[in-house]
DNA sequence: ATCGTATTTTAGGCAAACCTAGAAAATCTT
DNA sequence: AAGATTTTCTAGGTTTGCCTAAAATACGAT
C-alpha cells in the first residue's frame, strides 16, 4: 500500500497532461497525437512530459504507444477535475456567469485554490454531484459515480428522455444549447434521427422542435425518462 | 498620452514585484535590499528582474539605487492590489474563512483570476471600499482613497479612537489581535502610553484592557473617535 | 579620507516547459 | 512485404525565474 503523501505541490502543466491522459483514456492508454492535439502542445512536448511524469510516479508510460495513470495519477486528476466542476458550478451559480463562459475561468482557477478553498465552495454549494454542465464530480475521497447514459444521437426514435450531460466544454456549443433550453433535466421527445449525417431533431417540452448536428448529438448525453 | 494597451498577460512573478514596489516606496523608490527580503529572493534576483520590469515600461531604474513605478506600473499594481482585497474580502464574508486566513488565499489566487471575476465578485460584494484589515480597495479605474489615521503607538493618552485599519498580514499577529476583538470598527481609549518600549495599553468598549507591543502598536492605524 | 561593512551587480548555472527539425518506429495501403 | 504515411522520439534551442559565488560599488565610522 503506497500512501500517497503528494509531496511538492505539482505545477498546473503536471495537472493538465493528468487531466488530459484521464479525459482521453480514463483507465486506458492516451496516444502521444492525442495529449498533443488536446494540450495543444508540440508531441516533443509531450514526449518529454510523459517522461517525467512516469518519473513522479503518476502514470504508466511506454514509448511509441502512450501513457495510462497510476493510481495516485488517477487521483491527483481526479482531485482537479473535482475542483474544476465545483469551480465551474460556484461560478454559475453564485458569480452569474454565463454556462458557456465558466470552463475557461474555472481552468484558471483551479490550478490556483487550495484544498481547503475547495472544500469550502463545495459547502457552500451544498456538496452538489453535479456540474453546470451535468458532469458528476467526484467526492473529495477520489470516488466518481458511475452514471448510466447514452449519446442523443443513438436514441430510439418516439423515445422520451431527459438531458443528463452536455459532454462539451467549448463556448459555441454551449451558448448554442443554452440558447434553446437543451440543458441537462430538460426533457425532450425524439423526432427523428436521420441516418445520412446524424441528425437528431427533437421536441421540447413547449412543443418547440430543434435540430442538432450529429456530433453535438452525439455529446448531449441522455437517460430514458 | 501613452494608453497601457496591457497586450501581454504579466506572469505573477512580475505582478509580485510591482505590488512589492507599491508596497514598499508608492511612489518612490524601493531598494533592491528590500525587495529581496520581502519576496524572499536573491538579490541577484531582484537586480535581474528590475531589468526586465524597465523594458517592460513597468519600472525606472536605476542601479544600485533601486526601482519605482512608472505610471503603467503603478496601474497595474493596483489592480492587483485591488483584486487581493476583494479576494480576501470574499473569503471571509461568503467562504467564512478566518481572518488570519485570508491573505495566503488570496495571494494565490489573485494571479488566476481575471478582470470579469474580479468586477464580479466585486459586484457580489457591494463594492466595498475596505477589505477585512481596514484597507481601502483601489477602485476598477485605479483611484486609491486617501486615508487619514495615524499610528495607534502616536495617539495621546486618553484619547478615544476608532481601529481603522491593521497594517499587518501576518497570521500571528492578525490572531492575536482577532482573539481581543481588536479588529477595524472598534473603538478604544487609549489608557498608557510607556515611552521606554512603546507598549500601548488600551481599553475597549467592554471596559477590558489590552497591551499591544510596540511594533503591533504602530502597525494599528486608527482615528480620532 | 580611508577602511570596513553593506549592498548591489555580474557571471555562470539550473530546472521547467515549451519549441523546430530531422531521425526512427509504427501503421496503413496496395 | 515494400513503400508511403503517420506518429513518435531525439537533439538541440529558447525563455522565465531562480540560484551561488565573486567582483564592484556605496555607505558609514573613525
Amino acid at each position: 500500500m503506497v500512501e500517497p503523501t503528494m509531496s511538492q505541490p505539482l505545477s498546473s502543466s503536471v495537472g493538465d497532461y493528468l487531466k488530459a491522459v484521464w479525459g482521453l483514456a480514463g483507465h486506458g492508454v492516451a496516444a502521444p497525437k492525442d495529449l498533443s492535439s488536446r494540450l495543444s502542445v508540440s508531441s516533443a512536448s509531450v514526449t518529454e512530459m510523459l517522461r517525467r511524469l512516469q518519473e513522479l510516479g503518476l502514470v504508466e508510460y511506454e514509448r511509441y504507444r502512450g501513457a495510462s495513470l497510476t493510481e495516485e495519477g488517477h487521483a491527483e486528476a481526479l482531485r482537479l477535475v473535482r475542483r474544476h466542476r465545483l469551480i465551474e458550478t460556484f461560478l454559475l451559480e453564485h458569480l452569474g456567469y454565463p454556462w458557456e463562459e465558466v470552463h475557461e475561468e474555472a481552468e484558471r482557477l483551479e490550478h490556483a485554490v487550495s484544498d481547503n478553498f475547495t472544500e469550502r465552495v463545495a459547502q457552500l454549494l451544498g456538496h452538489p454531484d453535479r456540474d453546470p454542465h451535468g458532469a458528476p464530480i467526484p467526492g473529495a475521497d477520489g470516488t466518481l459515480a458511475r452514471e448510466d447514459s447514452r449519446p442523443l444521437s443513438g436514441a430510439p426514435v418516439g423515445d422520451r428522455v431527459r438531458i443528463l450531460r452536455v459532454g462539451r466544454e467549448d463556448a459555441p456549443a454551449l451558448a448554442y444549447l443554452e440558447a434553446r433550453g437543451l440543458v441537462p433535466g430538460r426533457v425532450l421527445r425524439v423526432e427523428e434521427v436521420r441516418a445520412l449525417d446524424g441528425v437528431v431533431t427533437v421536441e421540447d417540452e413547449d412543443g418547440v422542435s430543434h435540430a442538432l448536428g450529429g456530433v453535438l448529438a452525439a455529446s448531449v448525453l441522455v437517460q430514458g425518462s
